[in-house]
RNA sequence: GGGGAGAUUCCCGAGCGGUCAAAGGGGGCAGACUGUAAAUCUGUUGGCUUACGCCUUCGAAGGUUCAAAUCCUUCUCUCCCCA
């Protein structure tokens, strides 16, 4: 018996529904095919696709069959739905190669195994349409002045909105339109924001073909302390781990601000919500461990176990005072041969990617915040020498290092290790 | 098409021709406090340099001037009002 529309309620998915007693009978009653899209506008999907993610493979568990719509044809035109402004305008071929990465990165929630999911890219039916056909037989359907009702627009109307961008709602409901002929998807998932567009979409296809279509919008995750959701200093976080680190994905989860652990535990993990009460029934330094689960889950979501494995090593090596592995950190090399002659703290940490610059390095340096292996630097002034072993005479702001490796800090988060490599093999 | 306003550093936003690497806020980074939390307070926030200092940056290109983010010309783009 299918369901899985109260699983969603629990764990605090949903934000609007078209008709909640119709949409919860409809996934009582049979396996239901339903469509969420997803914008290849970047090269990977950040933590917030992460919530219609992970709503879709609680349907898919529910028994449910998810539809992937990889926004190729969309992405050439542009949602302005809650935005500011107008994107820049990206190439096909890139819309392409991100579709490309942006579909991998969903199969790591959704299994497409025998027909359980569906994949499908909108620029397959999108690119051939022809402009006055679309128009007579779509355009028709859409009301102006209607469309400048929706709250989508508003926002733009104050800074401006160009036309193409305009028409992206059609767009988005003759999609809705074609799933509902040739699938048989009546249910469509979005992020909050595309409420108007999913709303057009249903009434195109009651006014094209007469049937009812629904909706289901979540609700936007925020942070209780007002910062943007996935994004940090550093940029958004993304699933791809080439941009961010498996390392660093799991730290953002470890970081996060104490009132949101249940409910980021509730939307962004499997675990059922008897437990996530249990996790966080902790209070103030215990929750430490409700997040460090949290970020162990999220990470083996999205990378692996194995990885999310290293990840939580490396972390507890730095954190936790030992026993875990390094493996994860950023890592630079230097021959040995020049680390010998010695060389300025600033000169090392500019290389490290902890700072950009030297002036960065300096920065760092005088305020106190570079450390070298937990010797604290505060002299920008400070060398530091390889040696072989401690010589007895030391130089005034010198700091000596061996072995095969240093760590480097800034603050007390960022890390970065520097290997050292002996001449005689540096053929790397 | 006509008229008006504008483009400043990561963002917003100030900026009498020299004292402007450019106020203020936000954000970031670092320090203190902590629990790898939040809040708070403090410092810092273009690059190179030990430093005097040098270099690049105020939409683009020219020009005036000893001196330009500031004045002039042209160009590009954005917004607003009217048609």
């Amino acid at each position: 018996m299918p369901g899985g529309f109260d699983v969603l309620k629990e764990r605090g998915f949903i934000k609007q529904c078209s008709d909640e007693a119709v949409v919860k009978k409809l996934l009582d009653a049979g396996p239901v095919t339903f469509y969420t899209g997803f914008d290849p506008t970047g090269p990977s999907l950040h933590v917030g696709h992460m919530v219609p993610l992970f709503a879709m493979a609680h349907l898919q568990r529910a028994g449910h069959r998810p539809i992937a719509l990889v926004g190729g044809g969309t992405a050439c035109i542009g949602d302005p739905s809650g935005k500011t402004e107008m994107r820049k305008m990206i190439s096909v071929e890139e819309i392409m190669r991100n579709a490309e990465f942006i579909k991998k990165q969903i199969a790591r929630f959704i299994d497409f195994g025998a027909d359980k999911a569906i994949m499908l890219n909108n620029y397959d039916w999108l690119s051939p349409l022809n402009y006055i056909e679309f128009l007579r037989d779509i355009g028709k359907h859409f009301s102006v002045n209607r469309m400048l009702s929706f709250e989508t627009y508003k926002m733009r109307l104050e800074t401006g909105l160009s036309f193409i961008e305009f028409n992206y709602q059609l767009l988005q409901s003759y999609d809705f339109l074609v799933l509902s002929r040739q699938y048989g998807c009546f249910l469509q998932l979005g992020g909050d924001d595309q409420w108007g567009n999913i709303v057009s979409g249903m009434e195109l296809i009651r006014r094209v073909d007469g049937k009812d279509a629904q909706a289901l919008t979540f609700a936007l995750i925020t942070r209780s302390d007002g910062k943007k959701m996935g994004k940090t200093e550093k940029g958004s976080i993304f699933l791809n781990p080439d941009l961010t680190s498996p390392y660093d994905f799991y730290q953002y989860w470890i970081n996060i601000p104490d009132a949101d652990v249940e409910k980021f535990l509730l939307i962004f993990t499997f675990l059922p919500p008897a437990e996530v009460k249990k996790l966080t029934a902790a209070e103030g330094a215990g929750l430490n461990k409700a997040k460090e689960i949290l970020a162990f889950e999220i990470t083996t979501t999205v990378h692996g176990e194995a990885e999310a494995e290293k990840a939580r090593d490396a972390a507890k090596a730095l954190f936790g005072g030992g026993g875990g592995e390094l493996a994860g950190m950023p890592t630079v090399k230097i021959s040995q041969e020049e680390m010998k002659k010695g060389s300025s703290a600033v000169e090392l940490f500019s290389r490290t990617p902890l700072c950009n610059s030297k002036s960065e390095a300096r920065r760092l340096i005088s305020g106190g915040g570079a450390t070298i292996n937990d010797t604290s630097v505060a002299n920008p002034e400070t060398k530091v020498i390889y040696v072989d072993q401690i010589p007895t005479e030391k130089e005034d702001n010198a700091i000596y290092v061996m072995g095969d490796s240093v760590i480097f800090r800034a603050g007390k988060k960022r890390y970065a290790r520097m290997i050292f490599i002996s001449s005689d093999n540096s053929s790397e």
